[in-house]
RNA sequence: GGAGAGGUGGCUGAGUGGUCGAAAGCGGCGGAUUGCUAAUCCGUUGUAGGUCGAGUAAUCUCCUACCGAGGGUUCGAAUCCCUCCCUCUCCGCCA
């Protein structure tokens, strides 16, 4: 969630800020500033009633200790006093709790404010490429889309999928389950290379956790919820992993603190109905490794680049073309403050699909999870900074490398990186 | 799921319903002493919110909340009662 702060220092700039990224805020900024200032006002008062009652308290416990008759006629008065204000009190109570809990509902309805430096624009088509690697394959015969070719070297399922759970699933099968299980061992033991320490977290997660990264409480329809707890299939690893150190204090010495997980994803895909019906791009469940990152503020910066660096050094290892994209303000996510799209080359819709999406969350997620760090020689503590990219959607890659790799006679090469983890070269 | 024990500050660990935000120790920080290290001594040391005042400011004064969470009893709750969560031991079930 944002800064309270930001409303009472100048709301105008917030808006103006917010609006960037194509709705108009003006309305909850507004709405939000009057539940500041009357949650204010309400605590205060709160407060002082409570410090007479505390007084009142005190008074009696000096009395008593005096020797003073619990019966007496001055215990008495003051007993009278205390009772007094209980209904003022309880009815205070009431309402700074109300304004409280109204005014924080409607803050962590706000997005981030994205970075002064991202690009201002409505949606995906005023975002900046600012790379591109590796040569589009060429092919001399008529190429098949991933889930022709999946099909034909009998890699997955659709159908009996669909049949155990719903539409939106798959079952991968023999080489296809190998493949995807060697995608993943390959991904994390890269970044195991690369310093980021593997974990294996909760695929079920509480609604704290869900608020903490920003998923709730905006985006509930979007999560597989257990009916008889409070607990929901992970739409990304980014939930849990962000969520293991939630409100700790952590030691500014331990940080950046990096990890990378393999998790399955869950997404209802609520509104995308018509879309990505076909093969393995838009499922209800897929396979992911994340990358997780806390830092100091300071490193933030820092910290997306290599971030980003790392996200493309997996297709690179593949051998897969793929560009990158600077998101402009009108399509990074909720949490992002700046965000780089990773997008790999699918011959077969002759397009770039995206693959990895790398945000820089500032202290967006931190404030909400209330991660904080402290300096051992500062007085006080400081939300850190929290980062996440995929590295990579495992399914993505699987579909890419069927249609990048795809040979004349049907079969798919084996890109050299996997060849030791799969145990062959070609799937026939 | 059943029976029992327990959840207190960075950690360990006290706490008769009334200056308890909480003893003590460890750790941390500042200082003193000291050829070095170690040791010793003194001081200091939680988080968050609010608010009047002082200060350019860091900050300080004051108020409120927080002893697993939420309710209740009471003038007053870390302390008593209820519910829930979590941890430990035993039993049951289970990969």
């Amino acid at each position: 969630m944002l800064d309270p702060k930001l409303l009472r220092d100048n709301p105008a700039e917030l808006i103006r800020r917010l609006n960037t990224r194509g709705d108009d805020f003006t309305q909850s900024i507004e709405a939000l500033v009057v539940l500041d200032v009357q949650r204010r006002e309400t605590q205060t008062e709160f407060n002082r009633t409570q410090a007479t009652s505390n007084q009142i308290g005190k008074q009696v416990g000096e009395l008593v200790r005096k020797g003073a008759s619990a019966d007496g006629p001055e215990v008495q008065a003051l007993r009278q006093q205390g009772n007094d204000l209980k209904a003022s009190l309880a009815m205070l109570q009431e309402k700074d709790r109300d304004l409280e809990e109204k005014f924080k509902i409607e803050l962590l309805k706000l997005p981030n404010l994205p970075n002064p430096s991202v690009t201002v624009g409505k949606d995906e088509n005023e975002n900046l490429e600012v790379a591109v690697w590796g040569e589009l394959p060429t092919f001399d015969f008529e190429i098949q889309d991933h889930y022709d070719i999946g099909l034909r070297l009998g890699l997955f399922n659709f159908e009996r999928a669909t049949r155990v759970a719903q539409s939106r699933f798959v079952t991968l099968i023999g080489d296809g389950a190998a493949l995807e299980r060697a995608l993943i061992s390959f991904m994390l033991d890269r970044h195991r290379n690369h310093g980021y320490i593997e974990v294996m977290p909760p695929y079920l997660v509480n609604s704290a956790s869900l608020t903490g990264t920003g998923q709730l409480p905006k985006f509930a329809e979007d999560g597989f919820k257990c009916a008889d707890d409070d607990l929901w299939l992970i739409p990304t690893a980014e939930v849990p992993v962000t969520n293991l150190y939630r409100d700790e204090i952590l030691k500014a010495s331990e940080l950046p603190i990096r990890h990378c997980a393999f998790t399955p994803c869950f997404r209802r895909e609520a509104g995308s109905y018509g879309r990505d019906t076909r093969g393995l791009i838009r499922l209800h469940q897929f396979h992911k490794v994340e990358m997780v990152k806390f830092c100091r503020p300071e490193d933030s910066e820092a910290e997306h680049q290599s971030l980003v660096a790392d996200a493309a050094d997996i297709l690179q290892q593949l051998e897969l073309p793929y560009r990158v994209l600077e998101l402009c303000t009108g399509d990074m996510g909720f949490a992002a403050a700046r965000c780089y799209d990773l997008e790999v080359w699918l011959p077969a819709q002759n397009r770039y699909r995206e693959i990895s999406s790398c945000s820089n969350c500032g202290d967006f997620q931190a404030r909400s999870a209330n991660l904080r760090f402290k300096e051992a020689d500062k007085k006080g503590t400081e939300y850190l900074h929290t980062l996440n990219g995929s590295g990579l959607a495992v399914g993505r890659t699987f579909a890419a490398i069927l249609e990048n790799y795809q040979n004349a006679d049907g079969s798919v090469t084996v890109p050299k990186v996997l060849r030791s983890y799969l145990g062959k070269e070609q799937i026939t």
